[in-house]
DNA sequence: TTGACGAACGATAATCATTATCGTCTACTA
DNA sequence: TAGTAGACGATAATGATTATCGTTCGTCAA
């Protein structure tokens, strides 16, 4: 194994010193190549990429650093709920509250969002068949038991 | 086995015609065990359930199901990108265009929204870090494909 | 009725994503 | 220059989901 930690990029060492994350190699080839994928991969395509740079990396020490980096907002995830699927009667119009620490999905109604977008041409074509908001935050219990 | 399709409830039997869907007893006891889970059950907790009145029901039937139901329209799924874990640097503000048909997903500034919800108090004392809304429809590429 | 057919089901093996475990390595410090 | 905590790599284990396949059911026609 070999673990040379020149980390010699600037801007990755800020981001690292901003978030509280301890510089490594890996992380910084992570984040490297992560500036380069615009979309939205998941962690097997990000491994597939480091993998060209350190060609020995595990996959765990990237599901690793991922997680790390999400935990300390480096990176955020496109969808709060998925790992299992969650499915609802397709009855009235609503939209969910998520809390980023337990992951309890709860209800809410629309008209306790206050103001919607207005649905209207997308680019792309995109044909719109309905929105989903996620508020995301924390709930009160886990903002309770964090005061404690 | 014992596949007793006797299908009583008219609700149930309406919905199906609505949607599509040949009524048997499984998807009866399915449907009908979904209308007394209010929130966002996944798939082992929908099987505990359904199991109390069919006990010999396979949990490949109710996957089948569901899936079913999603497809017609019966249930929807809570997030449109679980199944495998989505990241994207935690740069600019912005929210997400899903296929419902090809799952891919394409940023969408918030601008092009429109108008956007206010965000105020919440029920509950749920702390509000930020939103994210998904845009649910047919891209361009799945209209093309639709038409051909 | 009986026979044939296609859809639905149940059992279970297989797959895929993710996590846990554990031994080793590295940077830092005493 | 030994000790230590955090990081890493290899891989086993887990959990969710899907695929396969043989059986059963409901329907339709003879």
């Amino acid at each position: 194994m070999q673990r040379t930690h020149q980390v010699e990029s600037r801007a990755f060492r800020e981001v690292c010193a901003e978030h509280g994350v301890t510089p490594t190699h890996q992380r910084q080839v992570l984040y490297e190549v992560m500036q380069t994928m615009p979309g939205h991969p998941n962690p097997e395509e990000i491994y597939e990429r480091v993998k060209r740079r350190i060609p020995v990396i595990s996959l765990a020490t990237v599901y690793k650093n991922i997680h790390l980096f999400v935990e300390r907002g480096v990176l955020k995830e496109v969808s709060m709920h998925h790992g299992s699927l969650r499915v609802e009667l397709n009855n009235h119009q609503h939209h969910h509250m998520v809390c980023s620490q337990c992951k309890a999905i709860t209800d809410i109604e629309e008209k306790d969002l206050g103001v919607l977008p207005a649905l209207q041409r997308l680019p792309g074509g995109f044909q719109v068949e309905r929105y989903a908001i996620d508020v995301i935050g924390v709930c009160a219990a886990c903002q309770n038991a964090k005061a404690s």
